[in-house]
Order: structure tokens, then sequence, then C-alpha cells
DNA sequence: TGTACATCAGTGAACGCGCGTTCACTGATGTAC
DNA sequence: TGTACATCAGTGAACGCGCGTTCACTGATGTAC
């Protein structure tokens, strides 16, 4: 049966979201067509009316993933406080929780992500390259005294680079640890939020002036 | 036909050194029985009389794969420098090295399985968990200054967990990076070994005494 | 506005294929005597 | 040491199953008049 414009428009998006989720909790080759549709409320067969291939679908469920915000992390009700507000040390705090790697279908596609994105190559590999270049980018202007950046110098490439790297690799080391050693893994969690903290002054954004080195 | 004793120990390793490398190549969902007796000069059949299921093989094959040691990313004919011997500048260069990157079949086994692993349950989680527990250990007792810790401080704990979530998190945005922005890649690689070296005074190694601070 | 009809999103059976696992069989090994 | 034979690692056909994809069909939508 034929269904309306608006009603395509929702079971597309529907389908991207399903995709986006179960990718993240299963990996892409974890996740069959099936599920994809049946999440999205629908049967198998429509979903190529939509999408040329698995591999397309993919491929836009990653672009799709990389929407996502550290605000998403936030506890709900918190919502007025938007992602150009939240400061550097919140997110930190926010991608370096336990509810954040308890929570792989909501969170960072990165951390979920990046290490099957690796063996991928064409569309997907593609949506990653950009999605991580996009996220360095962002991160790079965001500066610890809570500024956003007018130019990008080396040193905000160093520090995008250095603690993106830091927070995803804590993550997914959290994540692997979190069944077998759950102790370690809330130690890597933990140690990770302070020494990023302190290491970059995230917790001394807006102390205008003050030269306090040595 | 059987075959002698030592024959069978022998294709029982080739069989765990063919699906640790496979493994890391193309993840656990994405190798085969069949890819991996074949890689090892046998036939699929025989599998089971070494080990119980795939998921068995999957497990004991991760644990071997955590044999792997940073040395093992030395150049061919250094293989006097042994593992013990490596300073923590060199193993950090090796880690984050272009060779790294691209060799992910002969590198290490979290950069490469530790997302895939943190989605398994039992024996593989097991594997892993205990894996990384071990490497944090090793890593702990390192101390920059080239001498081997006798007893753990925090701050060695610290710099284990730091050093090992930047290089893994690192390694897998390089690999990610590698064939959509490979610009992108070796800045991240680049970035990470200088700013892990100069951070944590890698090549201070051996200078006593000599308090340089302000 | 009302009617007739072409469109097409979604359904569910069917397809070919590759997977993990099983099993009857083979024949060299290694042991019992 | 020599011989007879039980053992069992490895082979390859076969199995049931789930996968991605195709397709004839359905019937509400939305357009042409």
């Amino acid at each position: 049966m034929k269904v309306s414009k608006t009603q395509v428009t929702e079971n597309r998006l529907a389908i991207l979201q399903a995709a986006a989720q179960l990718y993240r909790e299963r990996g892409f080759t974890g996740v069959g067509v099936a599920d994809i549709t049946r999440a999205a409320g629908l049967t198998h067969g429509g979903l190529y009316r939509h999408f040329e291939s698995k591999d397309a679908l993919a491929a836009e469920a990653s672009t799709f993933a990389f929407g996502w915000k550290l605000s998403e992390l936030e506890t709900p009700g918190a919502e007025a406080n938007a992602d150009a507000g939240t400061h550097l040390q919140t997110g930190v705090e926010n991608y370096l929780s336990p509810q954040h790697r308890d929570s792989v279908g909501q969170g960072c596609p990165v951390a979920a992500l990046a290490a099957d994105a690796a063996r991928e190559t064409g569309a997907i590999a593609d949506a990653f390259a950009q999605g991580i270049g996009r996220y360095m980018a962002l991160f790079a202007q965001r500066r610890p005294d809570g500024t956003v950046a007018a130019q990008i110098e080396p040193e905000d490439r160093v520090r995008a680079v250095s603690m993106l790297s830091t927070m995803v690799g804590g993550l997914i080391l959290a994540r692997a640890t979190a069944r077998g050693l759950p102790a370690l893994s809330d130690e890597i969690l933990a140690i990770l939020r302070q020494h990023l903290v302190t290491t970059w002054d995230l917790d001394k954004h807006n102390a205008d002036g003050g030269d306090q080195s040595c």
C-alpha cells in the first residue's frame, strides 16, 4: 500500500535512526537489514525503495550518526544548556562517564565504529574520514578558556588531536574491560577525566588574565 | 590421514597465528573458519579437533595475540634490541608510526580488536579484559627515565592509562582516516608522537638528577 | 469539487549464497606384543 | 627389532540456517481531467 509523502520521509528517517543505533551497538557486520527495518517498524523488502544496498545504507547511517554531539550525553531536562554553551570540561566529563560507556547505541560514532570503518572502503570510509575531520576542526576551535578560536593555531590542532585520541581510546578501553574487569574500566574513566581537566586547565575557563606559571 | 604429534602441535599453532592475523585485519565477524584453516594450510573440517567452536578459537586467538609486544614493530635485523631494553620513547614512536598503522594484522591487538571485543561476552571479553589489564600493568612499571618501577605509584597508573588511551585512540583515528584523508591520518600520528614525548619527558631518560622545573 | 486511474511505498515469499558445524571416511602414526 | 592393529588428525561432502537481494502483488495516495 502506497503511503503519503510525509510518511515516506518519516519512514526513511526511522530506518536511518535504527541503523545508526544498531550499527553502533553491533558493528557493520553484526546487523542484518531485516534487524534494521524491523527496528524501524517496517519489513525488509521495502528497504530498497530508500537505499541501493546495505553498504549505501551503512554509509548514509554513518553520516547521519556524525550529527551526534556531546550535548546528547547531557542529562535530560538540561537541554537549555545547548552545545555552543557547553564548555570543554563538562563535555570531557560527560564523554568519559560510565553513562556514555554503557550506552554505545546513543554515543559517539567514532568510539563505537571507527575501528570497523578502518576496514571498509568506499562510501563508509569516506563518511568516517569526513566525520572525524569535522570533529577535529570543531574541537580545535574550542579553547580551554571557554572562547572560540577566530583562527586555528598549531597548538589548537595539537590539543584537539591529543584530547580526541585520549577520549576515544579511553572510552574504547573502558568498554572492552567493562565486563571482565569493571574496576579497571571505572579506573580508566576516572583517571582520564581528572588528568585531561588538569593537563589542559579546563577548570580555569574564563579566568581572564592572571598568568600563574611558576 | 593421521599426522605426527609434532605436526599436530605445529598445525594448531598455525591455526592460531592465522586466526590472530585475520581477526585483526577483518574483525571477529568478518572472518570465516574456512578462511582461517585455509590460511593455515588446512581444510575447515579438521578445525574442530583443535577447538570446540569458532568462539573458542576466537578467544584463544585473542589470548595468543596479546603475546604481541612493541618490539615486533622494530625493523627486522634489530632483534638484539629486545623488549626489556626498548625505552618508552622508541616504543611510542614505533607504535604511532605509519608502518604500524598500515599493518593491522601484525599490530597491537587492542587497537585492532578492542572495539569488537567490547561487543562480545564470555571467553572473548575475558581474554581482552585480562590482556588490557596486563598491558596496563606492564606499562605502569616503565618510567620515562628508563627505570623499571619497583613499586607502582598512583602517578605510574595515571601515566600508563593516559599514554595507552592516547596511543590506542590515535592509532584507531589514523587508520579510520588513512583512506579518505591521508594527510589528516599522518598529522594525527606526527602530532601524537611529538606531544607524548615532550609531555612525559621521554627524551630525557637516564638524565639523572637535574630538576629543571621553572 | 468530484471522479477515474496511474503511481509507487510497503509486503512477504522466494532466490542463491556462504556460513558454522557434523560426519563417514582415509591412511599414516604409534603402541601392544 | 619386527609385526599387527587400534588410534585419530585431517579431508571434503553434506546439513540447516540466516543473510542480502529480488519480485509479483497490494492498495492508499495523489494527480489528471
